[in-house]
DNA sequence: AATGAATGAGCTTTCATTCAT
DNA sequence: CATGAATGAAAGCTCATTCAT
C-alpha cells in the first residue's frame, strides 16, 4: 500500500512535470530562453512558481530537462530506425523522414536544438548541456556506424564515416531551415529523397549521368 | 586644413567605433547577446557607458551593427570570389576556402551568424536583423546564380540551384562546426576539398567509381 | 474560514498599499514627482522596490493612484456637503470649511492638486490623469449646480454658474496658498467666512452700491 | 575703443542670451522643466552645450533666469499700470487687462508662474526662486497699496488690503486657467470686466438688485 | 506539499556637466 | 572663447529565487 501510494504520487509528479515541460516548451520555442520568465511558465502550466522550483532546481535546469527530454525522444526514435533490419539506404531514408516529421511536429523545436548545439550560449551552459550532448553524440556515433557499414558494403564511397555523418546532418539542417523559412519553396513538402538524393549522388552532372544506380527504383 | 581636421575627427570616431565593436564582438561571441552587459562592453573597450550610447542607439543597435558589419565583410569577400573569371568549380572551391579562412580568423563568429540565421531570437529582432539578412540573402542569390550557371554548363546535375546552394551551405556549416568542436578530427586542418568532394560527388560508391571526373587533379 | 483567510490577506495587502501610498505622498508633496525616486519610496515605506512594482505598474501609476485616491476623498467629502439639506449659503460655507480643513490635514497636498490641474506636466500625463480630472470635474459640476440653484433662488446674482464656481475656487485657492506661505497673516487661522464674505459681497464699499463706479459708460 | 569693443561684446552677449532664453522658454512651456534637456535647448538655440554653460551656471540657473526675466517683464508692466494717474478702479481694470493680454501673448507661460509659486518643487528651488519671488512680492505689495488706497477712498470695503489682493489674484487665475482649458466657454474672449465685476460686487443678489448697472449690455 | 508575495541585485538607458581641443 | 565628445552617477524597472504561510 505504501508502495502503491508512492507510485501514485510519482505518477502524479511525473504528470505535473509533463505539464510544466509542455508549457515551457511552447514558450521557449516561441520566444527563446531569455524572453520567457518563470512567471509565464507558472501561468501557462497553471502551477505556482514555487512548485516549478520543487520540480526543477532553477530556470536553467528546467530548460535543460526540456532539451534533454526532447533529445532523448529524438535520439531514441532515430536509434530504432537505424537499428532496423533493413538495408543501409533504407535506414538512412527513414532517418531523414523521421527527422523531417519530428521537426514538423515540433515546429521550431529545431531552433532550440540549434541554439544548443551551435548557438550563442554554447559555452555557458556547457556543463548542463552535457547530458543532452552525450545523447546526441551517441546518436551521431550510431549514424557513423551505419555509414561505416555502408562503406564496407561498398554502398558509400570510401570516406571517413564521420564525414559522411556530418554531410548527412548538414544537408538535413540546411533543407529543414530553408523549408521553415520559405515553405513555399517546397510545394509538395520537404521529402527525404530530396536530401538523400544529394547526399548519395552529390551535385555533379557527369556522375549523375553515369549513375541512375543510387535511384531507389 | 579644415577638411583635414574633420577627416581626422572622423577617423578618430571611426577608430573609436572600431574599438567598441571589437570589444563587443569578443564578448558577444564568447557569451552571447543576453549574457553581455553594456557595462562589460564599456569596461573592455575602455570607454564610458555614455560613449557607447553616443555611438549606438542602444544595445541592440550595437549588436546589430556588429552583425551587419561582419556580414558585409563576409558577403563582400564571397561576392568577389564568385564573380571571378574562373570556372564554376574553381569559384566554388574559393568560396569554400574563404568561408573556412574567415571563420578560422574570426573564431566563433560563426556562432553569431548561426544565432542570427537560425537562433532562438529569430522572431524577435527580425526587424532589426533585416539589413544583415538582406546582405546574406543577396549572397545566397549570387551563389544560386553560380549554381545555375553550373547546371547550364552541365557541370552540375539538373537540380534546383537553390537546393544546390542549400546543400553547399549545409555541408560547410556541418564541417565547420565539427572542426570547431573537435579540431583533432582534422589533423591537417579543414580543407575546402573535403566539402567540395562530397558536394560534387555525394557519398555513393558506384557513382564515385564512375566519376573521377570531378577530381581536381 | 477560507473566506476569512482571504479577507485577511486582502486587508494585509490593502494595508501594505496604504503604507506605500502614505510614504509616497509624504515624499511627493515634499519634493515633487520628479525629485522622488522609487528607491526613496521603497526605503521610506520599508518595502523593497520589487514590492512597489507588485502593487503599482510603474512610478507614474503609483503617483496617479495617490492623486486619484486623494481626489476621491476630497470630492466625496465635498459632494456630501453640497448635497445636504441646508440652504445654499450654508452648503457653500461648509464646502469652504471642508476645503480648508482638508488641506490643513493634508498640508501641501494642495500643491499636488495644483500641479495636476495647473502644473507643468499638464500635457504629458494627461491621459493618466483623466480619472482624477473626471472626479474633480464632476465635483465642479456639482458646485455649479448649487450655484445655479443660488441664482434661481435669487441668492446670487444672475451670473453664469460656472463663473461663480470659478470665483469660489479662485478665492479659496488664493487664500489657502497665502495662508500656507504666510500663516502669520491669519492669526486666528483661515476662516471660511473670510472667503465667503468676499465671494458673496465682493470688495466694493457701500458706496459701490451707489455705483457709478463699475459702470464704464 | 576698448570700451566700445567691450560694449559691443556685451551687446552681443546679451543677444546670445536672448536667443538661448527664447529657445528655452518655448521648450519649457511646452514640456515642463524636467522634460527638457540641455541638449534640446542647445539645438533649438543653435548654440553648443558648452556655450549654454558659459552663460548659465547650470540648468536650474538657466531656468531661473528665464523665470526671473519674465517676472520682471510682467511686474514692470503691472507696476506702471498701477502707478498711473488714474482712479483706483481704472488702474485695477488695466491691471487685469494687462494680465490677460500677457498670458495670451505668452500662452502657457502662466503654467510656469504657477509651477513656481504654487507648484511641486516649491521648496527645492526656493533659494533660486527667491529673486523672482521677491519681484512678485513687490508687485503684490504695490497691488495691496492700491487696494489700501481704494479702502481709504471708500471705494472698497474696509477689508485687509492683502485679502483684497489675494481675491483679485485668485479670481484672475481661476478665470485664466478656465479660459485656457475651455476657450469655448468665453466666446468673446476673456474680458477684464468679467473678473472685475465679481471682484467688486461679489455674487450676492441684493447688491445686484441695487445695481443692474454693471451689466454690460 | 503547494503557494505566491517579497526580495534586491543587476540590467539598460538618460542627461547634466566637464574639459581638451 | 566656443565646442561637443566623453563622462558616469543615478534613474526606472525586471525577474530568478526564496521562504513564511
Amino acid at each position: 500500500m505504501r508502495e502503491k501510494k508512492l507510485s501514485r504520487r510519482e505518477r502524479l509528479k511525473a504528470g505535473y512535470c509533463r505539464e510544466i515541460l509542455d508549457a515551457a516548451l511552447e514558450l521557449f520555442t516561441a520566444n527563446g530562453y531569455h524572453n520567457v520568465t518563470m512567471h509565464q511558465i507558472a501561468m501557462k502550466s497553471e502551477f505556482s512558481i514555487g512548485t516549478l522550483y520543487n520540480f526543477f532546481k532553477n530556470k536553467e535546469d528546467l530548460y535543460h530537462s526540456l532539451v534533454l527530454e526532447k533529445c532523448k525522444e529524438y535520439a531514441g526514435m532515430q536509434f530504432r530506425a537505424l537499428q532496423k533490419d533493413a538495408d543501409v539506404l533504407e535506414r538512412i531514408r527513414e532517418f531523414l523522414s523521421n527527422g523531417i516529421r519530428f521537426f514538423l511536429d515540433n515546429t521550431s523545436l529545431i531552433r532550440i536544438f540549434i541554439a544548443e548545439t551551435r548557438g550563442e550560449s554554447f559555452n555557458l551552459r556547457s556543463k548542463l548541456r552535457n547530458d543532452a550532448r552525450r545523447v546526441m553524440n551517441e546518436l551521431d556515433e550510431k549514424v557513423a556506424s551505419v555509414m561505416r557499414e555502408g562503406v564496407q558494403k561498398k554502398i558509400f564511397r570510401r570516406l571517413d564515416p564521420v564525414h559522411l555523418t556530418l554531410a548527412l546532418q548538414g544537408l538535413s539542417e540546411a533543407f529543414l531551415f530553408h523549408w521553415m523559412d520559405y515553405p513555399e519553396a517546397f510545394p509538395d513538402g520537404l521529402q527525404a529523397d530530396m536530401i538523400l538524393d544529394i547526399f548519395t549522388r552529390g551535385s555533379t552532372a557527369q556522375t549523375a549521368a553515369a549513375g541512375p544506380a543510387a535511384g531507389r527504383g
